[in-house]
DNA sequence: TTTTGGCACTCCCATCTCTAGAGTGCCAAC
DNA sequence: GTTGGCACTCTAGAGATGGGAGTGCCAAAA
């Protein structure tokens, strides 16, 4: 794909153009556009080689060009130079983030300041369980034979369940089990604390005292059956995507809309973009699911303490202001995770007051 | 507003017809429909008196009648005969909230279940906190000046709120003030509790206890400072009302979508049923929210050991099957508030196994 | 070799016209 | 009170039409 200086050139400017008006770009448009004193036959014919090359489509004969997915990457990949955070927006979002420090309102605030700022609908995922660190553990009795599990992880979250168990356990054999349990695990991931326990079940449990067995049964429930199927995943502004009129037939809206609220997809999606150190971008059928045929999504993992735990980002339609749109992805991220990282160290005393 | 037995017929009839097909309906289709043995032109005659009591209107000159709000009115008052339940859906319905015990879930499990059998979107509150009675409160300590409050409510939920504390408060300190305000409070709604709480605040705290007055101090946090602004909503399958063409426009549809994810209007939408004893429909206008103009509501509150403690329903088009979705959310709406109360006697120890 | 103006051609889209069909209101007759 | 008849109204959809935007290609100019 050799592509001279000139029609790189054109290919973004047309881009560009397409981003802001929507419209097919034709050779006149393009030639006034790119200021580079061409006359539009001269345009015509460098278009039609970037046609060839499939980075643009004419939707029909008489049309302008529009970009394809492929118009996109490239363009993504090699033209686009982002804008710079306007100060008001980088404001913003210090002060939301710095207003609030309950993690699972911070991940709501993330996904509402990334929706409100770029106008598209604005994802996050809740910091995954199993990286995330312990910090404590209890067990409560409720009732003859239930159990109340709080688990507290490093980045602040605090996590409940109720285990039925199969026969009362005493107060005190409790506060030993998590007295037990916070001595061994503390903060050790959970996976590598799901990974310890399975090994401790293969040994002899006879062996085992008292309550470590109480421990180990309690956390078996706790740890075995996760799946919060969808439940890790904070959209919003989704109605803003009503407003581009490409993604418009109620037939496509509603496979959209399906996702979202499925949620399914979505965050086995953004689990890709955890394993990468930066941001992702899909274009159009990169993500590899139909219902985003026609939007891109903007990805970016944020830290705790180094260690990537989620990610976050914007969905919208192919035709969107990336210049914008990723350094604002990108700085929330970092925002959340600092604003997690920050909570953490409050709660254990470093911080001012 | 005297309607003459017959004149009621045709109505019934016509909305009857309008509801299923969406299609005005003329003199000669209702004349058939109707099997009265009367001639398109008598009905007419009917048709002209219907449409000056405002309870049908005609969208143009030459198009049959639609019913108007009024007239959905007058036909869910005095029209409507409710069909039972398919025992397919009973089955369904059982079958999902007997497989789950977790209060949390069993909200979603209510609301999925109202989308998906009505195709409708389906909305439940979460239980009011006031209502709700104190089962168990406890405090952990989580670092220097941060204590985590847990407070199990009767109806089996877990809420929890880390506090910011101005002093360090020692493990006993916290398990005795947790000790004084079980002993104290335990069974009382928390409203009550706040109540008496407020009052208690007066009191010269010179004089309290030392556990007393730990206890006063946290639960103060915790009790003042309660606006969970709509996240005590579930709303689930909004994208099944893209299907109906009558609120199709993109503009009415983004409204829509909008109040459902600000969710505010809506909470205070079915808070006014949480006062009603029974169902309540709201049609069209009624419900007085624009973005609610061309759809119904139909709530139920439901109830924990008899106590109303919060409401659940469905929004779709003013067109849609009341007869079949007024028992939908009846039964949901029982079927919830015992799965709550099964949930707490299971709690108990009252419950097999 | 690259760029340009010219030209014929294509296709969309908005507008208009037209017609068939559905439904109405009114009136006179039953 | 009910009915058939009739003139009238309005919509939705199907062509027909013309302007406009844009194209590809070609030959001439740079």
């Amino acid at each position: 794909m050799s592509l001279n200086p000139r029609a790189e050139f054109l290919l973004k400017t047309l881009i560009e153009r397409y981003i802001t008006d929507g419209q097919p770009v034709g050779s006149r448009t393009l030639s006034r556009q790119a200021g580079l004193d061409l006359s539009p036959a001269t345009i015509r014919n460098v278009m039609a080689d970037l046609e060839e090359l499939g980075l643009i489509q004419a939707p029909h004969t008489s049309a302008g060009r529009i970009p394809t997915a492929l118009g996109y990457r490239v363009f993504v990949d090699t033209l686009l130079k982002v804008r710079p955070l306007t100060a008001s927006d980088m404001r913003r979002m210090q002060g939301e983030f710095a207003s609030e420090h309950n993690p699972q309102q911070l991940m709501e605030s993330a996904s509402s300041l990334l929706s409100q700022i770029t106008r598209l609908a604005g994802i996050v995922t809740m910091p995954r369980q199993e990286q995330a660190a312990l910090r404590q553990i209890e067990f409560l009795s409720l009732s003859v034979n239930r159990v109340l599990v709080i688990l507290v992880t490093q980045d602040g979250r605090v996590h409940n369940r109720v285990i039925n168990t199969d026969r009362p356990y005493s107060p005190s054999e409790l506060v030993e089990a998590a007295n037990y349990f916070n001595q061994t695990y503390a903060a050790r991931s959970l996976s590598e604390v799901k990974h310890i326990l399975l090994g401790e079940m293969q040994k002899d449990s006879e062996a085992m005292q008292q309550a470590m067995a109480t421990a180990m049964h309690m956390a078996r429930s706790l740890f075995m059956d996760q799946d919060d199927a969808g439940a890790g995943l904070v959209v919003s502004g989704e109605s803003y995507l009503m407003e581009f009129p490409e993604l418009g037939s109620i037939a496509k809206m509603r496979k959209l809309f399906d996702a979202f609220s499925t949620k399914r997809d979505l965050l086995h999606l953004l689990d890709q973009s955890i394993h990468a150190t930066g941001m992702q971008i899909f274009i159009g059928g990169e993500s590899g699911y139909q219902a985003l045929e026609e939007c891109s999504v903007v990805t970016a993992p944020y830290r705790v303490d180094g260690q990537i735990v989620g990610t976050l980002g914007v969905i919208g339609p192919t035709r969107m202001a990336y210049e914008h749109v990723i350094p604002i992805v990108d700085m929330t991220a970092r925002l959340l995770g600092g604003a997690l990282s920050g909570d953490q160290a409050g709660t254990y005393g470093q911080s001012p007051g």
